[in-house]
DNA sequence: ACTATCGACTGACATATATCAAGCTACTTA
DNA sequence: TAAGTAGCTTGATATATGTCAGTCGATAGT
């Protein structure tokens, strides 16, 4: 798959919330009845005012790993979000329309962990974070929070493993999923037991259950894992992560 | 792929939340701390107090088009959730292990639009929808319990999406999935505009870009579709779902 | 208007995976 | 113990899709 370069345009109003951006008031807005940020605000003691930007297409909104300081609501254009690999190649998440919420997969650890670029010339609303934030806290008991900042990351995670390219990182991607929520649940991450058949692993993954087999055999043949049965030993997860990140 | 008949145990206890299952008191629970079901509980006025389940392995927790009655913590062993198309294959969503909460894809229209299926002897804790509608509604604004319903309505059609067998039908549901959202938007879902490149459709469908030109050169040729560059009009849209549901 | 560039399309070929078929193993039931 | 069954593995072959390469057309820049 190719690697994409994206050109940065140099025509981009409002590179920083802080720096600039046109203050709208949500009570002028055209999409205020179905837009959600102007709903939560209507909650809090906040004024009913947010960032408004417009991006020329091409451009990035945010990037993976920078510190995350808003959140933000598509007005108009349409926003792709997507992660790097290693080797630099690009694997899109989602496309992003008028009304979605854009950048919220940075909650749990405060920083961006994938990135957003607008396909097209494209207006957005910035919530920062610390209005966001108060705003949450105000409404929402700490677990059930949690509770929405877990889900979130377990989606993405989601997509990740089923997009990926071939057999075999698919499978180890699949592997390194079940053995990180063992680690998360006290159990060893290094020796587990499958609790579905290769018919239903094939099927969640998108393969056929005889792929399944044979991926199996070939990870066990490199020494990569041990199977017997549905009894997995991760023998070598470095290697692993290294697969699954392709 | 194979169609899979699920066999019912005739074990099965508590097969009706308002039958029986065995009411457990969440401060006993030794699970309690991590539970989100005990969180929710103690910020309402209900009883901390939860129906629990075993299910023997190999049965349906519940069926996809039941009405919904109630969500479920995974307490221990593994659940698996599905979805099945016209033909009767099964498409597997997910795997649910203990801490997960399954069922909450019914919030929107009170019939679970998944079936879940123990893969082997696990134990829930039922949440019955009322008494987790009044937690909600008495915690959640509206805005916001909307918002968190579209998200995961959002998310299991995203995975529906990308777990597609092969090009056509990956392609004929993406193409759908904007139509929709164009209706949703209030415009046409006959004809609309693509705002990204083949390459970016490639890559979020998990097909090379060249398949991508393949398969439109071809749908238009069968007529399903009509495509100028990006601007793509559906012309059978029943053909289409069709295609998009194998 | 001319050229350069980019995205889309098409063809030839390579390859990964699906499909079909058979055999094997562990477990269940009689 | 014997036979049956379900799940897993392996082999042979078919097929869908990826890869590489070239062309075309639209758009932008000089």
């Amino acid at each position: 798959m190719a690697l994409t370069i994206h050109k940065q345009s140099g025509y981009h109003i409002g590179a920083d919330i802080h720096a600039g951006g046109i203050p709208n008031s949500c009570n002028l807005c055209m999409q205020r009845k179905s837009c959600i940020a102007s709903q939560l605000l209507s909650f809090s003691s906040q004024p009913n005012m947010l960032h408004s930007h417009i991006y020329r297409g091409a451009e990035h909104v945010f990037h993976a790993g920078n510190n995350m300081e808003a959140v933000y609501i598509v007005k108009s254009g349409a926003i792709k979000s997507y992660i790097t690999n290693h080797a630099g190649e690009e694997q899109i998440l989602n496309f992003y329309t008028p009304g979605d919420v854009l950048g919220l997969d940075g909650l749990a650890t405060k920083k961006y962990t994938s990135s957003a670029f607008t396909l097209q010339t494209s207006a957005v609303c910035a919530i920062p974070i610390q209005q966001l934030e108060k705003i949450l806290t105000h409404l929402l008991p700490d677990g059930l929070l949690k509770l929405t900042i877990e889900k979130l990351k377990r989606d993405s995670r989601n997509v990740a493993l089923l997009n990926k390219k071939n057999a075999k990182t698919r499978i180890a991607a699949f592997l390194l999923d079940i053995a990180e929520n063992c680690k998360a649940h006290g159990y060893s991450p290094k020796e587990f037991e499958l609790s579905m058949s290769r018919d239903d692993i094939g099927n969640y993954l998108g393969l056929a259950s005889e792929t399944v087999s044979r991926t199996f055999t070939k990870m066990q043949a490199s020494g990569w894992v041990k199977l017997d049965r549905r009894r997995v030993t991760i023998v070598d997860a470095p290697h692993l992560y290294q697969l699954a990140d392709n």
